[in-house]
DNA sequence: TCCTCGGATGTAAGCGTTTGCAGGGTTGGT
DNA sequence: ACCAACCCTGCAAACGCTTACATCCGAGGA
């Protein structure tokens, strides 16, 4: 920066004013800077820069399964516009509890992000106090969590409407396929879709029958497993409602095995789900990653922000998984 | 740091050398400074540390197509290696031209990062030149980069299996689905295992025929495109060899939709090609980010590293989307 | 003509670490 | 008892920017 200055007569002030476009430069200076910089194709240091100005330029992003299609998504929105704003992104994954607990025992988010987004996680008020103790704003997608900003879709009423699709084609009994379990207090998204089940039949007058809901972990693999489980029932389920795509395709799987039939419907709309031909629930995931960032960019840059709520719309996608229930096998096609 | 300093009597200099686990530290100190670190719930700041040490603790991730499967696992990998060390990973997509070339004009990467991985990237020699002024060790997954550490497959040879599984089952209108196109010098994978079907064909003595390679977009919308073409010959092929499985998995769904019967063979083993049965090679993505991750911890810690190269194993896997070229159905399951 | 006001620059004090160098004890060999 | 050789520790100078504050200068206004 001082080869810059002095290349161009000035001080390493006007220079730092310059590139950063600040108002006060004469035009004059303002290209000559310019121009010794690129001839000695000079980029400022952007860690000296964060240092002496205090901002980071970076989002710390808080995800609780990366390898998954929604996460995945969702940060890959986020990236894109972070990008171009050229702000660095931050991932953290807390899979687990050991790695929850060393984030939120040594928070390395401190003094590192200057704003903080959240993925489908639930907080308890020791985790969200240590959050707020960061001081920067938050974001969260996929639920809400107080005092942050929010992009989300109504899981139950969403969750709600695939139970009513499959009612609606006269099934009584109807399964589950859920994430959810009772340890796993971490999961706002798959609480509110079980939870979405129960009393959407409850509504319909179909009693509950807890054998009919399957607990399993997140992934083909386990969707697999409990369709398995299901079919082995004294009386399986004529459908079953899968709290995401991934868990149906492992459904779709088992069913494609035994030779069974039973109508599926999943959730997300994920980009596989065409090609299987899978009923689902679609919402626009990269999209709310795209929104969320957006936010996030506004609440670093007014100074009086105050958490925003989005909500999105989803869709219900029909195609071949589900089918009246009277009828045993699919009408393909 | 210097309320920790303060707080257990001894100098900021003392500080930095406990909590950076120094050996010059008597065992006392340490046990003070560390508790004073506790109880103030003290962190070092990265930034300033990084701008008074020089080093970044960060490497720069550089990809062609960030959501595609391939690329997510490879990240995903070299993540999870970078994340255990607590390094930094600093993602950039180039797909496009603009992106490529604002990239290699102004480098954001200068003064950024420690050490630079590329996944399936050809440079220019303008490009490379660009790369080593970084003066950071490069690591490539996927194909060689003169002067780069390197773990990858033998494309050429893992393509020419699946286009000899398919001579051996009788095919000998063989179509490729391929992205590789005379603009798109960018792309090694393509280009290799493109040759390997041209010259597996040819030293089988089964003459080349353009009609039967479709050069598409990546993705499943390229490969049903692709497939749809194809099927829309005069003479059609009997079997299919897909660059990768996303490719293969919209020729699949091309089938479907239009009740035809190709043989397909993908590439990579893609976590949902079990699923939809589709006989493919296998390579071990997530493990090559692992091992490349690997690589650049060992390059950025030894002063004279050198260079190293790994070959990863590739495996045919045999599933019901390829048949023997007389039948016309797949004998499914 | 004198004074005020505002925009363009320069000066220099941070920002929070790391690290070369020096000082001050200890230890052990002679 | 003396000195070299160590091990700990502290001092203070970077690291490469940003930014509050001071300075300078020309333009108006009275």
């Amino acid at each position: 920066m001082e080869d810059v200055a002095r290349l161009a007569g000035v001080s390493t002030a006007t220079v730092s004013r310059t590139l950063r476009g600040l108002p006060n430069v004469s035009e004059e200076t303002r290209g000559r800077v310019l121009q010794a910089a690129e001839s000695l194709s000079y980029v400022v240091s952007p860690i000296a820069s964060r240092l002496a100005s205090g901002r980071t330029h970076t989002v710390g992003v808080i995800v609780p399964y990366a390898s998954r299609w929604f996460f995945g998504q969702i940060v890959a929105g986020a990236e894109s516009v972070l990008r171009e704003h050229s702000l660095d992104l931050l991932l953290y994954n807390l899979g687990d509890i050991p790695a929850r607990q060393r984030f939120f025992g040594q928070l390395p988010l401190r003094r590192r992000v200057d704003a903080v987004l959240t993925v489908a996680m639930q907080f308890t008020d020791a985790e969200m106090s240590a959050m707020r103790s960061l001081g920067v704003p938050i974001v969260a997608v996929g639920h809400h969590v107080p005092g942050a900003g929010c992009v989300r879709i109504d899981d139950v009423a969403a969750a709600a409407t695939a139970v009513q699709h499959l009612l609606g084609l006269g099934h009584k009994r109807i399964g589950m396929i859920s994430t959810y379990n009772d340890q796993s207090m971490f999961l706002p998204v798959a609480h509110a879709r079980r939870r979405a089940y129960v009393e959407t039949l409850a509504a319909a007058g179909v009693p509950f029958n807890g054998e009919l809901v399957m607990s399993v972990p997140h992934g083909m693999d386990g969707g697999e497993q409990a369709m398995r489980r299901l079919l082995t029932l004294a009386d399986p389920p004529t459908a079953v409602f899968a709290e995401s795509d991934e868990l149906a395709f492992g459904a779709l799987s088992a069913l494609r095995r035994t030779g069974r039939h039973v109508s599926v419907i999943g959730f997300d709309d994920h980009e596989l789900s065409a090609l299987l031909d899978l009923t689902t629930v679609r919402q626009r995931v990269f999209e709310q990653g795209v929104l969320a960032a957006g936010m996030l960019r506004r609440a670093m840059t007014t100074s009086d922000w105050s958490p925003e709520e989005l909500l999105m719309p989803t869709t219900l996608v029909l195609r071949a998984s589900t089918w009246p229930v009277a009828v045993r096998t699919p009408d393909a096609g």
